[in-house]
DNA sequence: TTGTAGGCGTTATCAA
DNA sequence: TTGATAACGCCTACAA
């Protein structure tokens, strides 16, 4: 392995020149910047991360942790994250499961970025106490060192739910996400408030946020009553889909027998017929001011929380 | 931050005695290791990665690199990959861009998996050629310290086209891939093999892999011939599905006035409809086999290529 | 069984 | 403008 000492020895210079030399330092003469920056090309140097990380004790790299690597969704979300952190002189890696949150603590990352419910809110906390700096996008927490960067369901609810008054609704069914998870305890909130707002009668029907429980979901409702049309707010459009594979299977017209309007707009269910009716929000907005609000922290500065918000999407999935 | 230092203080010992009981080597007592572990663990230690890797020269990560995040494509793989590496301890981290390439020379990860036309084959050769090891998904390159696990892109367009022989087709339209892709090559050259093979006429219209270019092809396609049905074979899913958003748009109907077989099995193709037929093969298992390849490569041993069989899977789309 | 000390490759503080 | 030299935090012969 060639280091800064190999190229010292050719140029005939001591080792902290090449360093300042290597780094642009102003101590050192153009011309010895130049010659040792052509002998450091000529010999195929390349720093090693380890030593300079150990000295410098910052990576400029930050980790974002996705709960995995499935849905379509995360796509857009990343390549923002991406594009807002290359702004600044960042590298972002993308990271999964409990073992790779240690890169925190470890410092081989100087920040992250969260949207992962496996990441359990104590751990979070414990890195912030520890003087390290997260963004969270899935959850609340009130810390120094924490930004929060939340989706605004409480107006994208409200949007639902809207369209659903607009049409005369007299029944909805809900399909919600996880118990115990921040967006789907939000839209649930804001959804019932809505509803009992207008004195709209609704039920819940209990989900998880996948396709599958969508499909279950789907066979409730669809058994429990014989009015039809039937009116449906899926907290995600994944649960959402999961109503088409029934209505499919079932002989149910999608836009005709079921009224259904989901949340997230992914890409799926602008290819779907009919097309599904959601609510959409900016995924690379998300990611850039996720990007902006870490480098932030990092850099010791202040951020401020902020809302992403929502838009209606029609589609012939609630005509 | 807390270092070994400060627990050989509070212990009362030295810092190797710290290092041994904390690394469990046989060479301090059950008792201090014990009574050293604990004081870690209440002093909230957390090993310095810098300094290990400095040490150790390895960090149990490997790199995965991928053109973009957007597919909904990569899923399966990167849980592959990652359900792969675990077993042997190994972390994984997925990254873009060619900034990030440099993490394989600064020795920031072990070995690096890609899957990564942007990746040039130059400069992984470079990599290899220092001593680095990795796994190409994409390309062929013979050097001892890559190894190569390819799609049986051979198989599996031979398989498109037993299909489109077994209908008695009488001209087919191959909606290509980027020139430069091995994969896309591949398909290409089987494709044409096996059709003149059977003397069957065709037709080539060049894509990129991309949805807006299936788009692009459809319509050339559509206008090209007032004959119905058309027979098209794209050579992978998502520019299949430009062909479904073209039809769909200009009063086409999939499966009667075009038949349709697509490449990559995406899940988004089984909610068409109708549904898309096409080629298959497990990215899981793709995922899992690189895995343990570069997991191999990068404790010195030999690692075979392999090759990732294809079958088809039959859709509405080619009735 | 434990301690001492040198080294991993860089950076950065002093002197020269 | 440059050069010695001491960290950075951890590992590991070698010595005790």
């Amino acid at each position: 392995m060639v280091g800064i000492k190999d190229i010292a020895k050719k140029a005939g210079v001591s080792i902290s020149t090449v360093s300042y030399a290597l780094n642009d330092s102003p101590k050192v003469t153009e011309e010895t910047r130049e010659r040792i920056k052509a002998i450091a090309r000529e010999l195929n140097y390349i720093p090693n991360m380890a030593a300079r990380t150990l000295k410098r004790r910052q990576t400029n790299i930050i980790a974002v942790y996705l709960t995995d690597y499935a849905g379509s969704f995360y796509g857009e979300l990343l390549d923002g994250i991406k594009k807002g952190l290359q702004v600044y002189g960042y590298e972002m890696i993308v990271c999964s499961g409990s073992k790779s949150q240690l890169f925190i603590p470890e410092k081989m990352v100087d920040g992250a970025i969260v949207l992962d419910w496996t990441f359990k809110s104590e751990d979070i906390i414990k890195f912030a106490n520890r003087g390290h700096h997260m963004v969270v996008l899935d959850r609340i927490i009130e810390h120094p060192n924490i930004c929060k960067i939340l989706l605004d369901n409480k107006g994208g609810s409200t949007l639902a739910i809207e369209q659903l008054v607009s049409r005369h609704t007299k029944k909805v069914y809900l399909i919600t996400g996880p118990k115990n998870g921040h967006d789907s305890q939000e839209r649930l909130k804001a959804s019932e408030k809505e509803l009992n707002r207008y004195g709209i009668d609704y039920e819940l029907i209990p989900g998880d946020f996948t396709e599958p429980s969508g499909y279950d979901a789907a066979r409730k409702i669809f058994s429990d009553t014989k009015d039809r049309p039937i009116s449906i707010f899926a907290f995600n459009d994944e649960m959402a889909i999961g109503v088409y594979s029934y209505a499919d299977k079932h002989a149910e017209v999608i836009g005709a027998d079921v009224r259904l309007i989901g949340f997230d707009n992914m890409q799926l269910g602008s290819f779907l017929k009919p097309r599904l009716a959601t609510i959409s929000y900016s995924k690379y907005r998300w990611g850039m001011v996720a990007a902006e609000k870490i480098v932030r922290l990092v850099k010791g500065k202040k951020a401020e929380d902020e809302l992403i918000y929502t838009s209606f999407v029609a589609g012939k999935s609630f005509p």
